[in-house]
DNA sequence: GCCAAAAGTGTAAGCGCTTACAATTTTGTC
DNA sequence: GACAAAATTGTAAGCGCTTACACTTTTGGC
């Protein structure tokens, strides 16, 4: 590295005439420092561009001006656009983005969490995107000291923002009954062992019960987020024998596969089988899906600026508020009475 | 931030009974250091629990140790791929990854620029992730100082990995050629204002030349790199009464825009037009799309490892090399003969 | 105007590590 | 063995910042 002369808090004290602990001051804001002295420092400072090295800060007791992202994985469009719109906020707040993608690894996720107590070193702050934490890990996120906030979470001890599933999954649901399908099928999430344990699928059984019908075991089938999955659960749905009018799939990704599953069966949708995803997929659209629209990049954002909050005054032990974002039914072509 | 007494070096000096720089050059396993001071520092280490400060470290060896990846926008699954590849190769080399997303803004993209003197103090590397530099842009990433390499970028002055656009659309072009396409539309890049300039323009072409055939104006129109942009470049050449009996779009999502202007139209395909792309949507095999498939995890993963060793022995100036990595036909379900 | 209290500023001691360079020990040769 | 060269180890000076604490200036009540 041609290490080119950083410009340090001593270049800034030397232009602007003061000590450097007055300039230290100055630029966090601290009190006791004269409106003036305040003014020559950020001059000088912008002037030189002076930017604190992080390194320093963090080794004298303060602080490091980056915060992580963890992700289970980037590569899904979800987290891409959550990060996106994290790292917008956090980026207009001064801190820089450091992006750690667990990539769907139980062996990435271990190693991540066992030295978390040292990466803690190297950030501020946490932002967490849909990591279903096991006992140890939140030991771990609750000793490493740092400011946490994040998406899709529940029942943390900081703060979270993420969509009702229920409730959209309600929605979604409502939908379908509300065109006067009753033989319903649901592709629910197989991410804990009982499928119908997730909120989507409470989702989905509130809004039968409301009409007084009742969930079919068989017309129930696991399937992760992604269209192989979706389209093996499909299949397996129609080789069982069950006919259902309509299809409530937990993910649009499900959904994508349902509806080639169902293509390959002969079933035409949405003549034969209504089908409805949840999410909003970005090919949703161009496959006119209908579906429950939930704000991705909104989420993101609002967490971020949570955190970017509870980063400035750290020192109000606050209450962790829990912030659900609305979702929206968005009918397109794959939804249509039962005739 | 509760401080917890850290086990520091000295620690480890102490109890191993050597000094703090034998333990220092020991725990890096640096040269002239016996085999005996390695195991008592190695033993003393462990029994201590001891984890060197990423922040002090840092501060005294001059590094940040940390490397940016910039990117035009975070949000597309090339760019997602590519950084969550990048981000575990750099992890691996002990680097965190900063996240940066121009976010396809003008603003965004001036304002780092102006900033990159500055933000070079907080890393040690760059990763530019198809980042077409203009003069000035250039001028200020050599003036800053750090290790650069790229991904799909041309004529630059450090490492790069890409593919070779022009073969890829060649590869394409003789795809459908070969199944007695001699009518072939093209949906080419509008990124740069000339349209035929571009490499996946020239493969198209050359592929034409080598059977004899030439390009025909009416059959080319520009089109971006979205599904909408697909949509409406398509609507227009057949508005125009261009009748191709197989189109070659230069992405895949232009394709699928292409697909639906098709459909919309009364045009099926394959059986009165053949489609391909470029590029390997993950979407793409869901939707049967003949395509070039171009590695993106790939690209990233080797761009980001010729950083690496750049960032290791940074003394030597080597020449800046190009890689480019291959493309592969892959044949769905959108092609077929002509007949 | 005087003086104590308040406000603002500076001095200097680290934070835990790396790294010249100096000091010491080991090795190898005659 | 003696001695130079090589290998190993130690000393000490920072890296750029924060923060007690000491010091200087301003404020305001009488």
């Amino acid at each position: 590295m041609v290490r080119t002369d950083r410009v340090t808090i001593q270049d800034v004290a030397v232009l602007s005439g003061l000590s450097i602990c007055t300039v230290s001051r100055a630029l966090r804001k601290l009190p006791n420092v004269s409106e003036k002295a305040q003014v020559r420092v950020a001059e000088a400072a912008s002037k030189l561009g002076y930017k604190a090295s992080a390194a320093a800060s963090r080794l004298a007791g303060g602080v490091t001006g980056s915060v992580a992202i963890v992700a289970p994985t980037a590569t899904s469009w979800f987290f891409a656009q959550a990060v996106e719109a994290a790292e917008e906020v956090l980026g207009d707040s001064g801190y820089d983005t450091v992006l750690i993608s667990l990539r769907n690894k139980a062996s990435v996720r271990r190693q991540f969490f066992e030295n978390l107590e040292n990466f803690a070193q190297r950030v501020d702050g946490l932002l967490l995107l849909n990591i279903d934490v096991d006992p140890d890990e939140m030991e771990a996120l609750k000793a490493c000291g740092l400011a946490i906030a994040s998406v899709g979470m529940r029942h943390v001890p900081w703060d979270n923002v993420g969509i009702d599933d229920e409730h959209a999954a309600w929605q979604a649901t409502q939908h379908l009954l509300g065109l006067g399908h009753w033989d319903l099928a649901v592709l629910s999430s197989n991410e804990h062992s009982v499928v119908t344990e997730t909120p989507r699928f409470r989702g989905f059984k509130r809004a039968l019960d409301e009409h007084h019908l009742t969930v079919h075991p068989d017309l129930v089938v696991a399937a992760g987020p992604s269209i192989d999955d979706g389209r093996r659960a499909m299949a397996e749905l129609i080789t069982r024998g069950a006919r259902p009018t309509a299809v409530f799939a937990h993910c649009d990704e499900a959904a994508f596969g349902a509806l080639t599953a169902l293509r390959e069966y002969g079933l035409s949708v949405p003549k034969n089988v209504s089908v409805i995803g949840l999410d909003d997929h970005p090919m949703s659209g161009f496959l006119g899906l209908s579906t429950v629209a939930q704000p991705v990049a909104d989420q993101g954002a609002f967490a971020a600026n949570l955190l970017c909050e509870r980063l400035l005054n750290n020192e109000s032990p606050h209450q962790p508020s829990n912030h659900l974002l609305d979702t929206k039914l968005i009918e397109r072509k794959t939804t249509r009475h039962k005739r």
